[in-house]
RNA sequence: GCCGGAGUGGCGGAAUGGUAGACGCGCCGGACUCAAAAUCCGGUGGCCGCAAGGCCGUGUGGGUUCGAGUCCCACCUCCGGUACCA
């Protein structure tokens, strides 16, 4: 009769509870503050609070976590908070779809994600949580405007909106509806109006934000900040408009001068309107007014066929005094250089495209080499029909004739970039109000320092009219002037929710600190940041924008480093099964919840470790999950009563196998390769239990020790319940990570690898230390080299130490 | 168009210029079971072969090398970013 035992059941969503309570009871996630250790500030991008943590927070999230845990254990103080990106639209569309509002709505979100990151097992410091949307939060934000303000990087200034005429309302972009471009509430079609916002001076940083020197990121987030700044080296010309005056426009190709047949402006060029003559005033009007009316989209259409008009204007060639038509073309943007441009169809396709379409002159100023029978020429080549200019290359020629213009004073060399300064105004009311108001004798005038923050009323109406809801609001609209106490008007927009996202690292310090954004002395022991983690959607936005702050917080005598974050590292997407993008319409979504309460929270986490490289993203699978729930159920088996060997046990090769699989896991947590890492720990896993039975239990048990801290930063809780199974004190999480014996790795045989002319034809098992000579005769006396050499002549052999022979045959 | 990144079994993926396909999923076979699930053991790139073994094989075409998934050149496809930027 056969004892019947009763099944051990495995349950990981108990285990985790039962781990997960008694860390919080221990305090084991507390931050170290001491200064006794060197400190890793570990940061992931901070969730926006959508409602429910979405698989992609847990892709995000747990191989942040992972590697924060692994820097933890490897002697750091580890800084790991989260936090909540609490302002922006969703909440204000709840509002309005829902009636729910904003505060609310946010607030209730908030509170069942915190459940939902506890669940996680993350080693998150929920003390040091920070919600943007909070007064405490958002107060500093107000202040830095001022700061800014003060310095003069926030200023005021008009910007484009879209405005609806009829309604007279400024419409966000979702309110802009059809492909041309109508009111959404009333059809009147929309035009461009300029309302004076708030901007950031960003530009002025644009060239230290080209240096990435002080950083370690990705080089494609450098390269995509590149791009988007992007700078361009040529120079100002002025152009004499007959009857009006000088207007500049920004060429890289100075050189081309001579070339220049035609003149061109953006038609919101805010001179058209003045040089335009009577006669031609009716169709510029017209043309301008439909190009407002265009969408970005269309507006932007290269294929799209170029059209202008002809202003009536001229303007005078300031190299060969040539009198030259001026258009207006929706082809020349207000928004890049100075919003005219000097047209030279001989060396630039587009003008190319709308001299031949309007019958324009000609002339080419760079030499095409002999054949070249195309349009617009843009390569290298001599300068000819320029003057002075003739013969000389394209780089000679730049400067030459910025010399010339310098002299002339009508022309410098001069750098533009893509780069705008940073708007940051909103007619949104779920934001941080902007600390300003507008008194009728005082002027525009900042909130005293004191005075913060400025409240943002609980009841305003914040239906979407266009307008800024706060308007509506007048207890919060009308108020006192600072300066002088008389009747002032506040300002009514709130600000980008980027500006919250820009500094939070730094609030996440002393989250209740009240004498500043951040307690310095907490700053000195933590910054600046070490490892930042997230999405590659934020390469050029935020990403950009906190540098910006760094910067000017530097310039503030705030910080006393150049940058934010030292290291970056972006993960990829997470996919649907069917390898697209997760959509609720597609309904590929993947709802974590499911996985955690039927796998647990270590098994969805090291999946998502396990799935492929994690810059990489990739499909979910459904089914996969299932592998790494085995993995770990076997990992804790090795702890369990029952058990059988199938393998002989060689201490030498336990010993060999544990270094192995140390170093490959040190390295690969290191480098961010946590699916690698698995695989090692898989591999490991499987000789373990293989060999269980017949390993002495001293042994035995120091291997499994090492094994339980290789796992904890991955599957912490299931590395926790091994440990106390081990009989070790509380917590795996506090040990050290273990080290490795390179000697120890080495093997005496080795897999010689016997080759002829490159192709496999034999494996042969050697000493390790084997001679080339050895090697070389014990290749060729290999039965089934054999047959590939008889007979001919061999040219030379090849030994790789310790690898393969190579024989190389005629 | 321009700038990135990537193309490897049925699938996710692994591979300091040196054994292609680690690890996992799936599948096939076996053990256990009355049976199933779970679990455990074994197998699993394709073609030829009873077998031993052989040939082919990392998007395509070339090249460098004793040896190429890996390096170089040209091209194709997919993904991401960006775009009348003067």
């Amino acid at each position: 009769m056969s004892e019947t035992k009763p099944r051990k059941t495995y349950d990981p969503t108990a285990l985790e509870h039962r781990w997960q309570e008694r860390w919080a009871e221990s305090s084991l996630y507390e931050t170290d503050q001491g200064p006794a250790k060197p400190k890793h500030y570990a940061l992931t991008m901070l969730p926006y609070p959508s409602g429910d943590l979405h698989v992609g927070h847990w892709y995000a999230m747990t191989p942040s976590d992972t590697r924060a845990r692994f820097m933890r254990m490897n002697g750091y103080r580890v800084f790991f908070p989260i936090g909540f990106d609490a302002f922006g639209l969703p909440a204000e569309n709840a509002a309005i779809n829902r009636g729910i509002h904003p505060y609310k709505w946010t607030m209730s979100n908030i509170e069942n994600m915190r459940g939902q990151l506890r669940q996680m097992g993350a080693m998150f410091d929920f003390d040091a949580e920070v919600v943007t949307c909070d007064p405490e939060y958002y107060r500093w934000n107000q202040w830095f405007f001022l700061k800014f303000f003060e310095k003069g990087i926030a200023y005021r200034d008009y910007a484009p909106v879209d405005w609806c005429p009829k309604d007279n309302t400024t419409l966000a972009r979702e309110q802009v509806v059809g492909p041309d471009r109508r009111c959404e509430r009333c059809g009147t079609p929309v035009i461009k109006k300029d309302l004076a916002q708030w901007l950031f001076r960003i530009t002025d940083y644009a060239e230290e934000l080209l240096d990435f020197s002080k950083i370690e990121w990705p080089e494609r987030v450098e390269t995509l900040q590149r791009n988007w700044i992007g700078r361009s080296e040529g120079a100002e010309i002025s152009f004499d408009i007959e009857g009006y005056g000088p207007i500049e426009v920004f060429t890289t190709r100075p050189d081309t001068l001579f070339g220049a047949t035609f003149f061109v402006m953006s038609p919101e060029h805010p001179a058209v309107e003045k040089i335009t003559t009577p006669e031609q005033a009716d169709e510029v009007q017209a043309y301008v007014e439909k190009a407002n009316r265009m969408s970005e989209i269309d507006r932007t259409d290269v294929t799209r066929e170029k059209t202008g008009v002809f202003t009536g204007a001229h303007a005078i060639n300031p190299a060969n005094g040539q009198r030259i038509p001026v258009y207006a073309a929706d082809y020349v943007l207000m928004g890049y250089g100075t919003g005219a441009i000097m047209a030279v169809p001989g060396q630039d396709q587009r003008d190319w495209d709308f001299a031949a379409k309007y019958d324009l002159p000609i002339i080419r100023t760079v030499e095409p080499p002999d054949g070249f029978d195309g349009e617009a020429y843009t390569g290298e080549g001599p300068a000819i029909n320029s003057e002075f200019l003739d013969g000389l290359g394209i780089e000679d020629a730049k400067k030459r004739m910025i010399e010339h213009l310098a002299e002339q004073g009508n022309g410098r060399a001069a750098v533009t970039y893509r780069l705008h300064d940073w708007l940051i105004s909103r007619q949104r009311y779920w934001g941080t109000p902007i600390p300003i108001v507008y008194c009728d004798d005082c002027g525009t005038v900042p909130i005293p320092e004191e005075d913060l923050p400025v409240l943002l009323p609980e009841d305003a109406e914040f239906t979407p009219t266009g307008e800024s809801p706060l308007k509506l609001d007048e207890d919060f609209r009308y108020t006192e002037c600072p300066s002088c106490g008389g009747r002032a008007e506040r300002e009514t927009d709130t600000m980008d929710t980027f500006m919250d996202s820009s500094w939070y690292q730094y609030r996440y310090l002393s989250p209740h600190y009240d004498e500043g954004p951040f307690d310095p002395e907490v700053g000195e022991r933590w910054l600046p940041v070490d490892q930042y983690t997230g999405g590659i959607e934020h390469a050029v936005m935020h990403l950009l924008y906190t540098r910006f702050f760094t910067k000017v917080m530097r310039d503030l005598g705030l910080v006393d480093f150049d940058e934010p974050m030292s290291r970056l590292f972006n993960q990829g997407i997470i996919l649907g099964e069917d390898a697209e993008k997760m959509s609720k319409s597609r309904g590929n979504v993947v709802n974590p919840q499911e996985f955690v309460d039927r796998y647990g929270s270590d098994a969805l986490r090291c999946f998502l470790m396990f799935i492929g490289p994690w810059d990489q993203g990739g499909p979910w699978d459904g089914r996969g999950i299932e592998g790494i729930s085995r993995f770990l159920r076997r990992a804790l088996s090795l702890v369990s009563e029952e058990g059988s060997s199938n393998a002989e046990a060689d201490p030498a090769e336990l010993n060999r196998r544990t270094n192995r699989t140390i170093k490959k896991v040190t390295e690969d947590l290191k480098g961010f390769r946590f699916n690698t890492a698995l695989a090692a720990l898989m591999e490991h896993t499987n000789y373990l239990l293989a060999v269980k039975e017949e390993v002495e239990d001293s042994e035995w048990a120091e291997a499994l020790r090492t094994f339980a801290r290789l796992l904890a930063p991955l599957a912490p809780h299931h590395a926790e319940e091994l440990w106390a199974k081990l009989g070790e004190p509380h917590s795996v999480h506090e040990q050290r990570w273990p080290g490795w014996e390179e000697s120890l790795i080495k093997t005496e045989e080795i897999t010689l690898i016997v080759q002829v002319n490159g192709k496999l034809r034999d494996r042969l098992d050697a000493p390790a230390d084997i001679s080339e000579e050895a090697a070389k005769e014990l290749a060729l006396s290999s039965e089934k080299v054999g047959p590939h050499v008889e007979g001919r002549e061999i040219r030379k052999s090849i030994y790789v130490p310790g690898r393969l022979v190579n024989i190389v045959v005629a």
